[in-house]
RNA sequence: GGUUCCUUAGCUCAACUGAAUAGAGCAUCUGACUACGGAUCAGAAGGUUACAGGUUUGAAUCCUGUAGGAAUCACCA
């Protein structure tokens, strides 16, 4: 039991003996003493005064009275106006941390057989071009999310469904059979992703030469000229014998998404995520189509003369949705109700999660509402984990313009910063070592940058500023446990299952109540699905650490009890902290 | 125009279900290595939480309105 749900309990006795009154203690819900009061956990009792008739200064001392003389675990207590600070007794706290530590997996729930199975997707990308630095924020959500949701006790599948098809991957196709010499990642040492990426670049640019030529020679308007390109009509036509099965088209669509895949692969294994299934939008692009025309006959569809179907949703605030196009051939939404269709039936899914930035807030919304009208259990309570977009100073982020921030450029960079950083730092370590450590802490860095941050907000990155290594940042983390973990190599390890004997002092229960509270905010975590809390609670750990570590001294220290007390709670602290970093995906170096 | 989201220190971000003097980092200024690791620590300065009302013992947080920004309202995915 933590001390909050035991204070919660003891001021619930306490409010039913002396004011007669029934609070549950779920509604009592302590907070951390500010710094400037003494006390360890802070009850507000304002709530309870109209039963007190009394004022606030006499309920909480009645209250504190109360709690002193009954509950073992409060020492003392004092009240500033409304507020009632408690003090939780030193042996307490050693207990609390005696329990924690020889818990190895302390905050971290195992999934069961009995555990809901969730699934995850993210990523999900298209494969005309490379990633880029929005694809980095996806997945480094998305991934973290997985950990946390692994760690509240679910059963999780990650999963990625990979948009391999349509029109602009014809433009790719189209622009490396005309202009592409047959050069392949091979010929030109280039990353396959990227390679694909420039011809996506070089249809656009011969594309917009014959738009504007076509306005200014042909006086047709900017919509004409943009159906009626040369370009775009062979692309068309591509697209036509690609859905035809051409085999010619077939084979070079696979050839160069292959070419993209690997480059891809090698991405995600920079980044370290990774995906328990890969689903492609060519083998389930067909699928919803069944669903929809069968919601014609149960009234939620409608077709229109030109033989299209759509979804009236006005009834829901909505508007009319386009399901199929007249040809018959199905749009985004009808291959995503095919996909949830698919998916369920590969998994026993309790909930579904898609991450997917907030420009398709209102795609999900319509897709919930559809799957639910369609008669689907999942359909209403899907979730879809909406975050922002990473903008520039400039804005947003735009390929023509040239603004994208590349995914491999940037890890590139990160890592090359932390090397640069580093270099005088351990002149005598093994390249080897400098490298995976340079690797850790650029990555690390980049990490906690993008998930520090609530998910839901737009935020800003700066190219010109390169990301911080000081300061509220991963690296600050990282250098936190490389220096506990030194410490504990020259204290020759320390044993997690004793039992401390020296009283802790205040700045040491306090270290130890944050601790404790790693458990709490994990699941605050899975419940409100945000890695920036994980990553604000390690920072606010670490800070709490350093503090501590600066004001005291462990090996030096001449008291053996205390001494043990100390080395035991920084083992504890560097646990949690590597712990609470591996659910945002970040590793921790034993040296840097 | 409709819908949804956002606006907190010069900059980037916090503040769990309403609670004490709204907190960090960066940048600026000052101080701490004969020291268990200075990628650290301590201090200074920096705020009418966009604005105006309302609810409440108490509002950055909840409600209404206004201003500014973003996304979306595609037979693209």
């Amino acid at each position: 039991m933590t001390v909050e749900t035991i204070i919660s309990r003891a001021v619930s006795n306490a409010l039913k003996e002396l004011y007669g009154i029934d609070v549950a203690p779920e509604k009592i819900v302590p907070q951390q003493t500010r710094k400037e009061f003494e006390g360890n956990l802070t009850i507000v009792v304002f709530p309870w005064l109209k039963a007190s008739h009394k004022s606030p200064e006499v309920t909480g001392a009645e209250i504190g009275e109360w709690l002193v003389k009954n509950e073992p675990a409060v020492e003392k207590y004092n009240v500033v106006k409304g507020f009632l600070n408690l003090s939780v007794n030193p042996t307490f706290w050693l207990t609390v941390l005696h329990s924690i530590a020889e818990d190895p997996n302390y905050g971290i729930k195992a999934a069961d057989e009995n555990s809901d199975l969730v699934m995850v997707e993210y990523s999900s990308p298209n494969t005309n071009k490379p990633l880029h630095l929005g694809h980095v924020r996806n997945n480094l959500l998305g991934y973290s999310l997985s950990c946390i949701l692994a760690a509240n006790g679910h059963k999780v599948v990650k999963t990625n469904i990979v948009n391999d098809r349509g029109i602009h991957i014809c433009k790719s196709m189209l622009a490396w059979q005309k202009w592409g010499n047959d050069v392949t990642p091979e010929s030109s040492g280039k990353k396959g992703d990227h390679l694909i990426g420039d011809f996506y670049v070089a249809f656009d640019r011969h594309y917009r030469e014959q738009v504007k030529e076509l306005m200014e020679k042909e006086n047709m308007t900017e919509d004409e000229a943009k159906a009626n390109a040369p370009l775009m009509l062979e692309a068309r036509e591509m697209l036509r014998k690609w859905e035809a099965g051409d085999p010619e088209v077939r084979e070079l669509w696979k050839t160069m998404n292959g070419w993209v895949y690997d480059g891809f692969d090698e991405t995600y294994k920079r980044l370290g995520v990774d995906f328990d299934k890969i689903y492609y939008e060519s083998d389930t692009y067909l699928e919803g189509k069944d669903l929809v025309l069968g919601g014609i006959e149960k009234g939620i569809m409608y077709r229109k003369d030109d033989g299209s179907v759509w979804a009236d949703l006005t009834g829901d605030g909505l508007d009319h949705k386009l399901l199929l196009r007249a040809d018959g051939t199905s749009v985004y939404m009808t291959q995503d109700i095919g996909t949830a269709k698919l998916r369920y039936q590969d998994y026993p899914i309790d909930k579904m999660i898609y991450v997917v930035g907030n420009e398709q807030n209102y795609h999900f919304q319509v897709l919930s509402l559809l799957l639910d009208k369609l008669g689907f259990k999942w359909g209403k309570d899907l979730t879809h984990f909406s975050y922002g977009m990473v903008e520039l100073p400039e804005g947003k982020m735009k390929s023509r313009e040239g603004t994208v921030v590349d995914a491999d450029d940037l890890l590139d960079k990160m890592v090359a910063d932390a090397k640069e950083m580093s270099a005088d730092r351990f002149a005598d370590m093994p390249a080897e070592e400098a490298a995976e450590v340079a690797r850790m802490v650029g990555l690390g860095a980049l990490k906690y940058f993008l998930l520090k941050v609530d998910p839901k907000k737009n935020m800003l990155f700066n190219p010109k500023e390169s990301i911080d290594f000081n300061g509220n940042t991963g690296p600050f983390l990282q250098y936190t446990y490389a220096r506990i973990r030194s410490v504990l190599r020259k204290a020759g390890g320390v044993d997690m299952d004793m039992m401390p004997k020296a009283e802790p002092n205040e700045k040491e229960s306090t270290l130890i109540q944050k601790v404790a509270d790693f458990k709490s905010v994990v699941e605050e975590a899975g419940r409100s699905y945000s890695p920036a809390l994980i990553a604000n609670y390690c920072y606010d750990l670490a800070k709490e650490y350093n503090q501590f570590y600066h004001d005291y001294s462990i090996l030096k220290e001449e008291n053996e009890d205390v001494k043990q007390l100390r080395l035991l709670l920084s083992a504890v602290v560097a646990r949690t902290l590597k712990a609470g970093v591996g659910l945002l995906g970040m590793e921790m170096p034993e040296r840097m």
